[in-house]
DNA sequence: CACATACATTTGTATATACAAATATTGTTT
DNA sequence: AAACAATATTTGTATATACAAATGTATGTG
C-alpha cells in the first residue's frame, strides 16, 4: 500500500498527519474486506461482534450494557443492533425477572450456526488481509498499536 | 492501551483477529481526538479533508471526481459534502465553461482562514495521539502499515 | 411510605453514509 | 444529424449512527 499513490499526491508528507492517514487507509481495507466476508450472511460487522460476543457468554444471557461494555466501537444504540439481530432469529430477548430494567439476550442455535459459518468466512479475510506479515511483524504492530 | 482490558475480555485473543480490533480500537481513538479537534469549527473530518485537498489545489479549481479521487475516505455523495461547505462559505461552486457536466470548486479566502485554524487545532491533536512515539517508532509503524 | 435519585433501556430526531436511479452534457458512430 | 454510449453530477431512498429526551424500574432517605 503506498500512501502517496492511493490519494494521488506528488509531494511526500511530514511523518505525523502520514501515519494518520495510513491508519485510515488500512481501516477503510480491513473493513471493506471483513464486510464483504460477512455480506453472504447480511450481518454487519458490529452485528457480528455482538453474537460473537453472546457465544462468549456460553449459555449465560448477556443485558445491553454488558454488550456495549464489551463491543469493540461502542453504539449509542444497542437496542435497535439487537432488533436486527432478533429479525433475523440469531438472538433471544426477555426481561430479566430479578431485575425488570435489564433485557437478557442469548444466542440461539440458529444464531450460533450461522456464527460458525461467519468464522469460516472471516478465517478466509485473515489470510487475504495478513498475506504479507508474518508473527513477527504482527507482534511488533500490536507493540506499537499498544503506543496509541 | 491494553486490547483485552477495553473490551472486557479475559482470554486472550489470537494475534490476528486481536490485530484487527486493534487497529479498531486505535482507529476509533483517532477519529474521536481528531474529531474534538475540529469540532469547534463545525466541520466533520471528510469536510476538513476536502478543504485541504483544494488548498493543495493553489488556486486552481477542482471538479467532484478529483475531490473524490484524492479523498483519503471515498464518499458515495461528494456533491451534498461540498453543499455543507458552501453553506459555511469555505467553498464556491460554479459550472465549468469549458464542460458544462464537470464542476468547478475553489476555496475562499474565508476558507483558508479557517483552515489554518483547524491546522493549528490538530497540532495539538498530533502531540496528544503521539505522546508515547517517537520517530523510529512512526517509521517502522508505517512500515508495517505497508504490508497491508 | 412518599420522594428524589440512579439505573437500564427505548424512542425520537437529526445527520451521515451507501447504493441505485435519474438528469444533463459531451463524444462517437453510422 | 439522429442514435447511442460515455461522463459528471445530482437526487431519491434506505440504512446507519450520534445525541438527547422519555419511559419504566429499582433503591435509598427522611
Amino acid at each position: 500500500m503506498n500512501v502517496e499513490e492511493i490519494i494521488k499526491t506528488s509531494k511526500e508528507i511530514p511523518l505525523e498527519p502520514r501515519t494518520l492517514i495510513h491508519m485510515q487507509l488500512v481501516h477503510n481495507k480491513i473493513n471493506e474486506t471483513m464486510n464483504s466476508a460477512l455480506k453472504p450472511f447480511e450481518v454487519s460487522l458490529q452485528q457480528f461482534n455482538v453474537l460473537r460476543i453472546l457465544r462468549g457468554q456460553k449459555g449465560q444471557p448477556a443485558n445491553l450494557s454488558t454488550l456495549n461494555e464489551r463491543m469493540v466501537t461502542k453504539m449509542s444504540n444497542t437496542t435497535r443492533l439487537v432488533d436486527k439481530l432478533l429479525i433475523k432469529g440469531f438472538v433471544d430477548r426477555a426481561v430479566c425477572p430479578s431485575n425488570r430494567r435489564k433485557v437478557e439476550i442469548v444466542i440461539t442455535e440458529s444464531g450460533l450456526k450461522a456464527l460458525e459459518q461467519m468464522d469460516a468466512s472471516l478465517e478466509k479475510a485473515h489470510e487475504e488481509i495478513y498475506q504479507n506479515f508474518n508473527t513477527e511483524d504482527l507482534e511488533k504492530l500490536n507493540e506499537l498499536l499498544d503506543k496509541f
